[in-house]
RNA sequence: GCCGGGAUGGCGGAACUGGUAGACGCACGGGAUUCAAAAUCCCGCGCUAGCAAUAGCGUGUCGGUUCGAUUCCGACUCUCGGCACCA
């Protein structure tokens, strides 16, 4: 309807004939001012005023690779969208940037091109800092903190000695991948179809010691916690529950047959028990390792097994290869003997590093006993199951003498009941989270304050000599850790003996850093401690947002920090975030962008050829933020072309300064009003509930190409078409915050565009009189009708079945009934 | 292998609570303007048949529920992310 009353208006306007030179958009120059401007004014400096209301919008804080990429400029736009828009709703808002800037890559590069980790890194972050800026990010810079920084990571190391006190940190041993030829550590990511990615060699796994945190003893309250985070998708909810992993299950005792000694195994399917027709151990389970000493044959699986890397990944989708160890176990209620198999699908680290196998009743004992012929017996019925197949669901029991006919259900009950009479096992609550190994055998990241004493043994450093700093300026090798032949670094005294002792080498995993950063922004100044009373006022952080591939580990990690901060009075919130948003990957030819692949695409082309503006509305644009974006170059221009559009408009009404005398009233006003406030409505819900940043932008291009119409046919009068740019600029200010600064003032001199506020609806404008009707016959659309919302349903319905397109359908035809939705649809059922 | 997502025109996507599939943008085609081009503006644009009015088909595949399904349910295919040392 509006479209067609315009269009016609269109075809009898006379364009001028004359057309004033229009200033060109010259993005650049006009992006630096305004950046200039924020700087010296100190917009986004966040207030200590702990009477306003304040809103904590957080990023992800970046690896400083060097280079921006496409998922960071994603990550930043929708950061800086969000505290833009909080800001103008009249938030304290804080949004702070830093640098995660321990890690692997630092180490490649230095062997690379013979640099030092810490110059490399700094050199990036510098890099990297200038390109932000260029994204004109509403950010506190004075908040700015490096993970590589001593300031930082002294405060980690205090906390690891606070914690290693508590007995929430301790030392076990576990596996490494070991490159035989480097004779170094290898990240599971060096790892290459089970080779060294430098050496070419197999790799093997190898036990060492090292630290680890009792996040397990965190189990529960994580998995509680998760109930109350109404902010967080659902989706990340769930990946954090199973990765948890609560089970209530039984826990069996095996005695061996021949010999001294039990296997315990974990199971959720006691149920299962009477179908357990061998059991399976893990190649590094100690009754393995016993036997191997007198077994070559054994002795040659383990060595076997141990080719497969440490990835759970790698171990899961393996060959599943077993070996007989030659012993039987006794099974707990039946006395029967059943094999003891060594099995390389069952992980050490789960449980107890043994499993009963009941084939027709798991998966992968199930493909294991076909490959080596082991007895299956049937023990729960079902209809839904066939003779040769897993049954993986519950059902009545079969083949299981006094328990025949129970339902699972109950079976597991009963079961357990008896075999913690008969003191064979008991109920058990297992998770499948393990606790967290932070010791690294690298020399970029922080060091462990762990000294070893010749006397003591593992002693932790005294407080006041912290921190232990990292050398600076060490060139490294493909070697290993340069700590190790350090003596400047190596050389200490035990603060307990006073001994001349050693440090501990090894670093910590650099999520440790990346699982307390955010509360730190908010002391970012503070050298006295590690957090003061101002995270209070800060914390929990309102809105997060960062790359779906967080969901897990550092996501978990962070609320498992949070935690230990809690209790240790540091902070007095459990959850450190609010709100979570997690935008999906931005990809190229269908995989993740990564410096490793060589399918990056370099932002800055981007920033250059078009502005940030454009670059920030297209990315925002382009896809919505939480699903994954295939990159493509194509259609840049589109979001180019509108700023233009934005930018000519405003001109133009800059230049028409004479007064029109025009009736405010006519229908063309009266349809601008409503989309100027319906617009209002739709970007304010977009932006504050629905997270659809790129359909906001959607409907502000639909209200700019209806003012353009608007303005061809001059019948909206300069007072309206005034009003609807200030408050379309407004809207569309979060996403491309310097055109739309500059064009406000432009139109408001003298006035500053920081000072204002973000619109509000008016009601009234929002109010229509009439309504589209969608009329259906047998639910296929069929016509349209144009009705007074006061009509009453009687009468719709009448004048709909008079409508001739309607008529000729049902004809001579018995309607069976007809279908009314209230202002939206009739439906005619014959 | 296990856990969690995704699939809609030539392309990116929209349809929010089961109610007009394809908003907005890109690409493309036609036209205006121009000496010409770029830029800009106007019109068209799911597929098939038809001069047209119109009809049929159409949201990864197969099946179900419903007056009505992109939306809900079941089974599957492909694809992306994570799997504890990439960050």
């Amino acid at each position: 309807m509006e479209q067609i009353h315009l269009n016609l208006l269109i075809k009898n306007f006379q364009p001028s004939l004359i057309r004033a030179m229009l200033p060109e958009y010259t993005f650049k120059e006009l992006e630096i001012t305004i950046q200039k401007e924020w700087e010296k004014g100190k917009i986004f400096e966040a207030s200590e005023d702990t009477s306003k209301k304040k809103f904590y919008a957080l990023c992800m804080f970046p690896y400083p690779s060097g280079k921006l990429h496409m998922g960071h400029v994603r990550n930043y736009a929708i950061g800086d969208v969000i505290s833009r828009f909080k800001r103008l709703n009249g938030f304290n808002v804080m949004q702070p940037m830093g640098w995660d800037a321990f890690g692997l890559p630092a180490e490649n590069a230095a062997i690379k091109n013979n640099t030092a980790p810490d110059k490399w890194t700094y050199e990036n972050i510098a890099q990297m800092k200038n390109q932000l800026k260029q994204l004109g990010l509403a950010i506190d810079w004075g908040r700015e903190i490096a993970t590589c920084d001593s300031s930082y990571y002294k405060w980690e190391q205090w906390l690891f000695i606070q914690l290693y006190k508590q007995g929430l940190i301790y030392k076990k041993t576990s596996m490494v991948n070991w490159d035989p030829v480097d004779q170094t550590v290898l990240a599971n990511e060096q790892v290459i179809d089970g080779r060294g990615w430098r050496s070419g060699e197999l790799v093997e796994r190898k036990e060492i010691p090292q630290y680890f945190m009792k996040i397990t003893d965190y189990a529960e309250d994580l998995l509680d916690g998760l109930d109350g985070l109404n902010e967080w998708p659902e989706q990340v909810k769930t990946m954090q529950k199973n990765w948890i992993g609560k089970s209530i299950g039984c826990e069996v005792d095996f005695t061996l047959a021949d010999s001294e000694g039990i296997i315990k195994v974990y199971t959720t399917r006691p149920d299962t028990l009477m179908g357990a027709t061998y059991l399976a151990i893990a190649p590094e389970h100690k009754i393995s390792i016993g036997l191997a000493n007198n077994n070559e044959d054994i002795n040659n699986f383990i060595i076997e097994c141990k080719k497969i890397g440490v990835a759970e990944a790698d171990i899961a989708t393996a060959e599943k290869k077993g070996i007989f160890s030659g012993i039987y176990a006794k099974h707990p209620l039946t006395g029967k003997n059943i094999p003891i198999w060594i099995a390389n699908y069952v992980l050490i680290n789960y449980g107890e590093g043994a499993v009963m196998a009941v084939p027709f009743h798991d998966a992968r004992d199930f493909e294991f006993a076909k490959k080596y012929n082991l007895t299956m017996t049937k023990v729960v019925d079902s209809e839904f199951s066939n003779e040769d197949e897993v049954y993986l669901g519950d059902g009545k029991l079969i083949n299981s003498d006094e328990f025949n006919g129970l339902p699972s259900l109950e079976a597991k009950k009963v079961i357990t009941a008896k075999l913690e009479a008969l003191s064979q096992g008991r109920k058990k609550i297992q998770y499948r989270l393990r606790d967290w190994g932070v010791s690294r055998q690298r020399f970029w990241g922080c060091p462990i304050p762990m000294i070893k004493c010749s006397k003591c043994g593992d002693v932790p450093e005294a407080e006041e000599n912290l921190p232990i700093k990292l050398p600076a300026g060490i060139s490294i090798d493909a070697s290993g850790s340069p700590l190790k032949k350090l003596q400047s670094f190596l050389n200490c005294l035990c603060p307990l003996c006073g001994s001349s002792a050693t440090r501990e080498t090894d670093t910590l995993d650099t999520f440790f850093e990346s699982s307390w950063y955010f509360a730190r922004y908010a002391s970012f100044d503070q050298d006295k401690k590690m957090l003061d009373e101002r995270v209070n006022y800060w914390l929990p952080v309102d809105y997060y947002i960062g790359g779906i591939e967080h969901a897990i580990l550092h996501l978990l990690y962070a609320r498992f920090f949070n935690r230990l901060l809690y209790d240790l009075k540091l902070t007095n919130t459990k959850e450190p975030f609010h709100k979570l948003l997690t935008q999906g990957m931005v990809l190229k030819d269908g995989t993740k962008m990564s410096k490793s692949k060589g399918n990056t695409v370099d932002p800055q082309d981007l920033i250059d050829r078009y502005g940030a503006d454009t670059a920030r509305l297209f990315i925002m644009f382009a896809a919505p933020a939480e699903q994954s974006l295939e990159w493509s170059d194509e259609g840049i221009e589109g979001s180019h072309r509108f700023l233009k559009k934005l930018w000519k408009l405003v001109h133009e009404f800059l230049e028409h300064t004479e007064v029109q005398e025009l009736e405010s009233n006519n229908e063309g006003a009266q349809q601008l009003q409503y989309k100027l406030n319906a617009t209002i409505e739709k970007v304010t819900d977009d932006l504050e509930r629905r997270t659809s940043f790129n359909t906001a932008i959607s409907s502000i291009m639909e209200l700019m190409n209806m003012l353009i119409k608007a303005n061809q046919i001059k019948a909206i009068d300069l007072v309206l078409r005034k009003e609807v740019l200030d408050k379309m600029l407004i809207l569309l200010s979060p996403f491309v915050p310097h055109i739309t600064k500059y064009l406000w003032e432009k139109i408001n001199k003298n006035k500053v565009f920081e000072d204002q506020l973000w619109p509000s609806v008016d009601r009234a404008a929002l109010i229509k009189d009439e309504t589209t009707l969608v009329i259906q016959v047998n639910g296929k659309l069929k016509a349209n009708m144009i009705i007074s919302v006061a009509m009453p349903e009687e009468s719709i319905k009448e004048a709909v079945l008079k409508l001739e397109s309607v008529a000729k359908l049902v004809d001579q035809k018995k309607i069976k009934k007809i279908i009314y939705v209230k202002n939206k649809l009739v439906n005619i059922v014959i």
